[in-house]
DNA sequence: GATGCCATTGTACACGTGTGCAATGCCTGC
DNA sequence: GCAGGCATTGCACACGTGTACAATGGCATC
């Protein structure tokens, strides 16, 4: 029945070396960058290597080395196409470093917590966080253990927790300013009342703004930024003339409303934020500000690897600079 | 300078023991499903490991278990919203499932390789691929090394792998007789023309359909399925008053392209493929084909799960059933 | 030719865990 | 009281790898 071919034990580097006639420390240093290993040997393991089809086991490797080069990438909020590209550059950024991210969606807070704590069995190198931000006492967990964690666009600052955080301050100025130049009298921010720790800092960049220039400006507070809320909001945004969402995913509610509500969209200035593909579409063609989550990835995973060489150093904060770009909305 | 904290040793089972005053066989057996301890043991073992904020250690674990239930997710085209849910739906299946995912993305397909040869690495319990097909010669490896490989609306049969695939022939059917149904009598099919092998199934079924019902159809070819060739496509399918878009994806550049050529949307009967989201926008209103990933998902670790205990088996294929979504566009 | 240096190699231990095996002790049934 | 069964426990080995240490040998220098 079976094709006579044996389940085959897995190869270890005791066949490699078996097969190449050297000893098995001779296998492991030519397989271990800069070690010491004359050219004959290395070529005859990895000749033996080949043929075997031997593979070194990270996990194995991991037990002695004590890194296991896994990262936990804890998410939520995926229906949201930036948290999506989010994870993807985040991702890409890791696998480019010799990472491996180990994808957790975290939408409800609670999880959030089962997630990391089924991370530290794992002994990851690092866990990057774009869900809700774990409590103060799991990062401490994190800190005794040495676990490098960095929050992207979360929460106030833990000890020994790094930080990404879009440049809110800058976001909220410019849309204000976008909208004022533009030509709206009547501004209004539309902004979830609890979840995002950096919708809340744009809005109030954005109102500080709008007080010093002398503008009038509201706030339109909605239970989460996606397009439902956005949609819903539509109705109450009808006595505005220069609208900031805090996010695209939320425009594109706010827009579909105002049009289902007969509004003319080429009278209302809108700007929103993260510049996410869909901002470009010819059914919005949205003024954004462009959140460059490449960037961002990469600055996340530059914090992770210099708080890997050094746990107890004190936390660090980067923020990722935002840009402005004019489409038809603003 | 430092905190007098020392950077303490990774506590192990050592530690518990000691502390427990148990072997260290009896903590190990605390922690092991169906083990035998006895209750009081269980107690103090648990106690200890609290006091010391003890986890065992997967990754050492998994050595003599031979099974690390990692599970590797090969993805690409995240930009497309469907295949960032479906990766979300994978990975919220696995953890579902005491899994963990290590997401690679390979957007070429030439990294397709360099991705699944880093999984081999981590001895994965398993894979899902969402991407390009592997080469055969790398499912043979997998298969010689007892890794299930699963593959996702993806490629021909291959020895050993399992593939679930959408149901492609109904998906054709379906939307041919939805546009004729709507009064559409010039049918026409946008399709990439290499890249997805689910997308030309699709493609097949429904001009089959048409021809089985004498109705005039014809295949608009662009390079991929995305918004962009969706927008250009636009162009070419002026003459025709019933458009079957793949996916919704392109569908919308579909829809936005006829739009700035000023048809009238309302005369064009569309139907999409997947109903993402986005589909149901007021933007859009796209009348669509449900491709429920989350079933999808879950039929994917199902096979994942059977092979594992049948590495040899023959290989299985899984349908996900497809309904149609009716709204404004047909 | 003797000496010192250096590259290379093999031996042996370590990493943190699961489990077979034999030993122990308790309980039940006669 | 005694045999037998059963739950529990500890010892020791195994999983696959990296590397400190000592040993070996080649080569250049004196």
């Amino acid at each position: 029945m079976s094709e006579g071919d044996n389940p085959r034990r897995k190869v270890t580097s005791f066949d490699v070396a078996e097969r190449a006639g050297v000893s098995r420390a001779a296998v492991s240093r030519t397989f271990t960058p800069n070690a010491s290993v004359s050219p004959e040997t290395r070529e005859k393991v990895h000749k033996a290597a080949k043929e075997l089809g031997y593979r070194v086991n990270y996990l194995a490797r991991s037990l002695i080395n004590r890194r296991s080069d896994l990262v936990g990438v804890v998410a939520a909020g995926m229906d949201n196409p930036f948290r999506s590209q989010q994870i993807h550059e985040i991702a890409k950024a890791l696998v480019g470093r010799n990472f491996r991210p180990i994808l957790l969606p975290a939408d409800e807070a609670e999880s959030v917590n089962r997630m990391m704590d089924q991370l530290l069995h794992y002994n990851v190198s690092g866990v990057l966080v774009t869900s809700d931000a774990p409590p103060t006492a799991l990062c401490e967990e994190f800190a005794a253990h040495a676990v490098p964690i960095v929050l992207i666009n979360k929460g106030d600052a833990i000890p020994h927790v790094d930080r990404v955080i879009s440049d809110d301050e800058t976001a909220g100025r410019i849309a204000a300013q976008t909208l004022l130049e533009a030509g709206a009298t009547r501004l209004a921010v539309i902004c979830g009342a609890e979840v995002s720790y950096t919708a809340r800092r744009r809005q109030e960049a954005f109102l500080a703004t709008c007080r010093k220039l002398g503008a009038s400006a509201q706030a339109l507070p909605v239970v989460i930024n996606d397009y439902g809320n956005g949609f819903a909001a539509a109705a109450a945004a009808a006595d505005f003339d220069g609208l900031f969402c805090v996010n695209d995913y939320m425009a594109f509610g706010v827009i579909d409303g105002l049009r289902a509500a007969g509004r003319d969209i080429g009278k209302i200035r809108i700007v929103g934020h993260d510049d996410i593909p869909q901002a470009a579409w010819a059914a919005y063609d949205l003024t954004t500000l462009r959140q460059p989550c490449d960037i961002q990835a990469e600055q996340a995973v530059e914090l992770l690897m210099g708080r890997m060489d050094a746990p107890r150093m004190a936390e660090r904060t980067e923020f990722t600079p935002v840009t402005v770009v004019r489409r038809a909305t603003a």
